[in-house]
DNA sequence: AATATATGAATGAATG
DNA sequence: CATTCATTCATATATT
């Protein structure tokens, strides 16, 4: 079928085939500021308004929206917790079947491995440091500060609060100044 | 993560280099325990934990990792929705059933309704109200008479954290200042 | 060998 | 935020 034998998303070209295309594909570029942002910076937790910023300036290198940035912050940080707690030694007990429709012995092969102690075990859970870290609030750099584009946080797009509105939300009119620094990239993908 | 990097494939020559992945393959008895899960036991949906169980007792039978459990889990069941969706995508000639509200039979956990919406106005949570709505304390594994875990069953139920946006409120103290020392070339990009 | 298929892996998007 | 769905990429293996 169709299955393979095609090739789309490419950063070298900005192929946009508007309309056809629907998922979003972040290009080297952006991949690489956003990386900078979540793993140099460790920024994982951009507001609203701090989302568009990213947004705005990433525009630069390709189409992109604000939800892409929104995805893509909540895609890798789920994504980290879920290898920690993948990779948590399970506590004990549990007692699944999987022997079904094997020769004979009825025992539990498994046994009693499951007492290994990894490093985690019970901080593996949320605010217990280690795993999330904050920068939200007063975070401030102490590198060369950069401003890039010191404009005011306005609403780009208009149509991020379209239900609860009335002010009462967040602040709104916030002054943002985003300033990255890609000093470092953590990983060159592609070879 | 780095895999959708894929370059060109008219290029006419050699692409793809470097063969260090050595992606899994499942051993038979591997296999076998897995689709006994499956489809015997009509068991789909494994939580982390579960999957760790699984892993674990499939490391007699060789190598494996959470990850593979997982990704064959995955696999199985959007493979098994494909297909289906197949067969459904038969050219019907012109029997257009636009019978939207009704119908309500059959299958309809929670997919197969995706409905485009590329305006992105008010769903995204942002969680802008902060505060985790509700979160989910039953998974709706159907399992005939598979006693998973006849001990247990909290943790997954247990989530309370209210340090997730920590920033006190996107409105106020979002000033936040990063860097981005960038450098303004922009690559091929935005043609 | 070239093409087709099966399936592991990755990730954008969406839901609750 | 945790979990799940959908689509795609990448390959090993099967088929011709």
């Amino acid at each position: 079928m169709e299955q393979q034998t095609q090739q789309q998303i490419e950063d070298g070209g900005n192929n946009q085939a508007a309309g056809t295309n629907n998922r979003w594909a972040p290009t080297p570029p952006q991949l690489r500021i956003l990386k900078g942002l979540y793993y140099d910076k460790g920024f994982k937790y951009p507001t609203p308004e701090q989302i568009q910023e990213i947004c705005l300036h990433l525009k630069q290198y390709g189409q992109i929206e604000d939800k892409n940035v929104f995805f893509w912050f909540q895609n890798l940080k789920a994504r980290e917790r879920q290898k920690l707690k993948e990779f948590r030694n399970v506590p004990v007990g549990g007692s699944l079947d999987l022997n079904f429709g094997s020769t004979g012995s009825t025992s539990h092969d498994r046994s009693t491995d499951r007492s290994i102690d990894l490093n985690f075990g019970s901080r593996v859970g949320y605010g217990a440091d280690g795993s999330i870290m904050e920068q939200r609030g007063e975070y401030h750099q102490e590198i060369e500060t950069l401003p890039l584009f010191p404009m005011h946080g306005e609403d780009i797009l208009g149509n991020m609060k379209t239900t609860s509105e009335g002010g009462g939300g967040y602040g709104g009119g916030s002054h943002i100044s985003l300033e990255l620094s890609l000093n470092s990239y953590r990983d060159a993908d592609m070879a």
